[in-house]
DNA sequence: CGGTATCCTGTGGGATACTG
DNA sequence: CAGTATCCCACAGGATACCG
């Protein structure tokens, strides 16, 4: 008799605030990358400004600083001469690489599916 | 003799910009969570305003249009009285629901995590 | 009901210059 | 090398009013 699979009160909100909370964990145009050029291991900060697009040095650095503190990556400082910094995943950081690489499977076949229109 | 694992040249680049691109999909503020309160079935424009917490009408619409331009959801219009318009999501778009799952998941034990300290 | 139009603000981000 | 400081802009988003 359910004809009706919609019901018009609400569909499961297992967490609704929880998600906008959890989405600011790669806000900005630049967390992700950062994460995803981190998936393979440390980088210091030159390396990540080269290897990301054109992002400027405040961005990147405000990028790690809150990233750090959101406990998804490490800030390493080595008391090399000249001075090193390495930036890694920690383990809870790096569980967001395979949403990422989700994401990053139907944003290709979205891409695709607009351009076959 | 691979006592670096890591290498300086590069870390493993499958898409840089890609990423990017990817990720506008999911970008704003509230477009993850329209894709969430979506991934039930079917919703109502007055029905999302009231379920996502404080969306203005505008932004609603806004992000709406962009998830359909880019082929997450749809909008059918019911020639009904008054006149009713349904949204949902479709094939690809279903499929980001489980990222945005992952993504809660990891968010949740960061913030556990913080709050443990 | 399901929007659009207008106005306004906060802030993410770019450019450039400078520092330890 | 690894940032910080300053300035400036674009745009996402809120509030309110109005429309078919």
């Amino acid at each position: 008799m359910s004809i009706k699979v919609r019901k018009n009160k609400a569909p499961p909100p297992p967490d609704p605030c929880m998600l906008t909370e959890c989405m600011k964990v790669i806000s900005g145009a630049w967390a992700p990358n950062i994460i995803w050029w981190l998936r393979a291991g440390p980088r210091r900060f030159n390396e990540l400004r080269v290897d990301i697009p054109p992002i400027s040095a405040k961005v990147l650095s405000a990028r790690l600083t809150e990233l750090e503190q959101r406990g998804v990556l490490t800030r390493t400082v080595r008391p090399t001469s000249p001075p090193s910094v390495e930036y890694a995943l920690t383990e809870l950081g790096a569980e967001l690489v395979p949403a990422l690489e989700s994401l990053i499977q139907v944003g290709h076949r979205l891409k695709a599916r607009r351009e076959a229109v």
